[in-house]
DNA sequence: ATGAAAGCGCTAACAA
DNA sequence: TTGTTAGCGCTTTCAT
């Protein structure tokens, strides 16, 4: 019933020893069923609970992984967090959040923080870690496994969606409905998913015959999106692209209300637009917008795998997970064969 | 250098106690200059960092907060978590999150296991706790907010915007834009916000001599409300509303989605649409969604605040902050005296 | 200003 | 199976 119930307190009262209290509490403990059933009377007529802090001292088990998260814009991350969080959950950890700004620096700073509540795994998403941080995180003990981003880093483990095969789809996708003049809209020059995203694309376009016709840069920001989207199709006279691919469905929306809404061209009749996460608005009929699926299900369940492999087994190689990433079609493009 | 470095370690390399190197990392100690300096090379060298949990089992002070949240698919949510978080770590705080369905049986439960993590204090979104565990939290000395939620408890501090009086004021444009027969989409009922909506609106309608022409229920969830507001307008030949109300935006875009694409209903010309939140995407040139703006980033800096007001001053009452909630107009619902 | 010593609440040998 | 005994890494009196 009190504030703070220790297990000394648990173990007098039912008539046992301290540590036979801390045994019952253990999974896996060797307790007689009698002991167990006194102390279990005490400790709920007590409301006793362990306390994890102290566990995690002697033990070196805080059951907590840290989660560094950049930004929640783009709604694929909230939802990856929410999965993440209830995976994790399942298999009785927690997750301490750090938000951290696309800086190096800053990056780097916040995952010392984390590194001193002794968690025992950190997940990043969306972010990249300092070669430095990751072998101070290995020496620390720590494991690290990256969500989303990958990078040269033997040491730590990474989880993505097949990025550079999604943009390559893409590619063959517009190609095979008949468009000329293809252009990209870039997200963060620093992302690997960036990057991979367009390598595929322009090789799939490569290997359709066709080169880019144009390209802009958004930064995986709406309105950066936005202003590069007009002014790659606000030319008076002049030829425009008819298809674009912009690096994230977050992006593809802005460039979408732009091109329709702004700059008075139809979408697909115009100009075809494809994004990529499948986000939950793209399925709004208002967007309609075909898309590359990031399966954050399974790119969550891979996160966890791989995190709980490193914590039960750390000499364990840093597993470098590839999900494959489908092209969603919907309306947003114009289709191979179709009408219009 | 090493993975786990102690205080211990660093007090020998500097040859001082171990108690003068817990002084240099405790604000406030007293400690000479000189010492302070060998202390701090020492630990550079060695690449110590405090731990904070063996602080935290002495102290008392764990520096986490820990946050239960029901769902992230409503975008106002990881808004939200995005600056709490923020906002926390500004003042020395991390968030430990748990994700909670919204049954009151499973929220208690994972309220048991926040508490045995020492958590200083806890702030729930978008969940309502029993009056029971709110005691509980109570005699353990942890400082409960609830964040866009409100319950009779008086102990426990809760922060929301405005739901009442946004809910009359969008009953009150409506009426001035001339409409005759408004409708309204629910939540979830068990909510407080949908609750003080609603009343907030009918309040507004009878106040404006407008009765409530027609009702469905949303749950707070996109497919239900496409649902309800398929059944609200699919009749044939009928006279439908001309006006609609729905709880919040995410369920707005879905009934938008219907309203137009598969109804074939014109928006705002047939019937206007209003929503609540102001999430992103209200914003959107393809919704251009007249809403109620709950202001993030105030609630959030009233729910910070409140907190570290209980954590300061453990006596000090529960507040109760309401953050007004202006009515953002948009295209989505014929204006007074406008155009059409 | 500094060091010695006593725990915080718990787990993990070690005996018995 | 059980109790006893050490600590985990730190803060905090209490002396000095």
């Amino acid at each position: 019933m009190a504030g703070k119930v220790t297990s000394a307190q648990v173990a007098k009262r039912a008539g046992v020893s301290q540590s036979a209290v801390s045994r019952v509490f253990t999974p896996g403990a060797s307790v007689s069923e009698k002991t167990a059933k006194k102390v279990r009377d005490a400790a709920t007529a007590l409301g006793y609970r362990p306390n994890v802090l102290a566990r995690a001292m002697v033990s070196g088990k805080s059951r907590m992984i840290g989660l560094v998260v950049a930004y929640l814009d783009n709604h694929f991350y909230p939802d990856a967090l929410e999965k993440l969080s209830n995976a994790l959950q399942a298999k009785g950890y927690h997750v301490l959040v750090f938000m951290a700004s696309n800086k190096t620096e800053i990056i780097d700073t916040v995952l010392e923080e984390i590194l001193d509540y002794q968690v025992e795994g950190i997940i990043t998403a969306s972010v990249s870690m300092s070669s430095e941080l990751a072998s101070r995180c290995q020496q620390a003990g720590v494991p690290v496994v990256q969500f989303n981003r990958t990078q040269d880093l033997e040491r730590v483990a990474t989880v993505t969606s097949d990025n550079y095969q999604g943009g390559y789809d893409i590619a063959q996708f517009l190609a095979q409905g008949g468009h000329q003049r293809p252009a990209y809209i870039a997200g963060w020059e620093g992302a690997s998913t960036q990057r991979d995203r367009e390598a595929g694309f322009l090789d799939g376009l490569k290997d359709a015959g066709l080169t880019l016709f144009a390209r802009g840069v958004g930064n995986f920001e709406a309105d950066t999106a936005k202003a590069a989207a007009c002014c790659m199709f606000g030319k008076r006279d002049a030829v425009l692209p008819d298809a674009v691919f912009v690096a994230n469905d977050h992006m593809a929306f802005a460039v979408m209300d732009a091109l329709r809404f702004e700059l008075g061209l139809r979408v697909p009749q115009d100009v075809s637009v494809v994004g990529y996460d499948d986000v939950p608005p793209a399925a709004w009929t208002a967007y309609d917008l075909t898309t590359v699926r990031q399966r954050a299900n399974r790119m969550v369940e891979a996160t966890v795998a791989a995190m709980l492999e490193k914590i039960d087994h750390p000499a364990s190689p840093a597993r470098q997970v590839v999900v494959d990433a489908p092209l969603i079609i919907r309306g947003s493009a114009r289709k191979p064969k179709g009408p219009l």
